[in-house]
DNA sequence: TTATCTACCAGACAAATGTCTGGTATGTAA
DNA sequence: TTACATACCAGACATTTGTCTGGTAGATAA
């Protein structure tokens, strides 16, 4: 007989274990339960997990494989999906860009349809703690609101900016009083997509 | 024999339907997409899905139950963690804090095991470009190097700040003028880990 | 002591699920 | 015409997967 646990605590980290999987797409297997925490028995492994669904914590479809999942109403979403960041974005080849990415960021989504993402370049948005080298997450869409941050394109060049609506153009304004705001004619600027997101991976300390 | 479709229609319907399951975190098996489009013939849905995985468009565990997959992530890395957003550090809990978070952020990284996220509360790394409810990813170590953005416990209170290492104490300083360096006893402050990135998600403008 | 509960093991069996083989039917190219 | 490719059907079989039954062991309460 294998070493037990305290009542509950190897339950606790089922239910991890499982809401993590269920996350990734991937719900496992009782047996797949079994091996993961080293049962030598399947009816360990199911046991937990029916009691999880006797607490409410799981929910189940009888008789199915792969059948153990959140109840309705407890999902965390469905899995990560994984946003293409480009690396050179031109009018033009958006859509080049997207398919030749640089690299991948996971995200929580529900699809990475729309989703885009560009390194910031220059020191404009400073005010707004967004960063050189930062990276926005970019929903697709051709316009947007009053007062959100925008990924434009003016004359060929991708910039992150503050949109402003006039009555008859947009102003495209800077968090840092070192910028001037750009102000575009209509034929010349277009809005890519709202900025959604903002990361920052930090390295070595400057000291 | 049941009505033909044009090639690659019905596969291409039967991608997007798989696609969304898979999204559902309910991956189909083979029958389910045969019932879904109203086979007659299980093997008719695995032609199809047969050919999804020839066209690098579906992956698969063979002979699992429920294998067909999205191909790993068009790239070379790993699949994404899941790294634990904690809802509230104290100290003495932080096991059980990563036990019961509050939610999980996909990242690109090779273990979840050491990472941990949390919320910046108040605007003492203005600075930094960190911002109130940024969520900051922490990778868990007891010491870090001088200059550093760490997370320390300070009197039972988790803080984010840049760390200064002076000969017999550390130092916790912010990046705001309106904030005072923290100057914690040692037996009062403890490192939870170096902050390796920082997220943030835009909701609607304030115009 | 017995009774009950929880955490584990072992084995067997039924059903779900993946897979294979053999086939029809249609359209296109040689 | 034949050959080939694609989209479908039908049936059988092997494996995976869920489930059940019977058990040990430890802790706690009556």
């Amino acid at each position: 007989m294998s070493p037990r646990t305290q009542p509950g605590r190897t339950r606790e980290r089922i239910y991890q274990y499982v809401r993590k999987q269920l996350q990734m797409g991937q719900p496992p297997t009782v047996r797949e339960v079994q091996h993961a925490f080293g049962f030598r028995a399947v009816q360990t492994a199911r046991e937990h997990l029916e009691r999880l669904v006797k607490e409410g914590l799981l929910a189940k479809r009888p008789g199915k494989a792969r059948g153990y999942c959140l109840p309705a109403g407890k999902q965390d979403g469905p899995p990560p999906v994984l946003i293409p960041l480009l690396g050179h974005v031109q009018a033009g080849n958006l859509n080049a860009a997207i398919e030749h990415p640089e690299s991948y960021l996971p995200a929580n989504a529900r699809s990475a349809d729309k989703l885009f993402a560009l390194r910031v370049r220059g020191e404009s948005m400073l005010g707004a703690g967004i960063l050189p080298n930062d990276i926005v997450i970019v929903h697709s869409q051709p316009t947007a609101e009053n007062g959100e941050i925008v990924v434009a394109l003016v004359d060929d060049e991708a910039t992150v900016k503050r949109l402003r609506l006039r009555r008859n153009r947009i102003e495209l304004h800077p968090e840092n009083p070192d910028f001037e705001p750009i102000l575009p004619p209509p034929d010349r600027c277009s809005i890519l997509g709202k900025v959604t997101e903002v990361r920052r991976f930090i390295d070595s300390p400057a000291n």
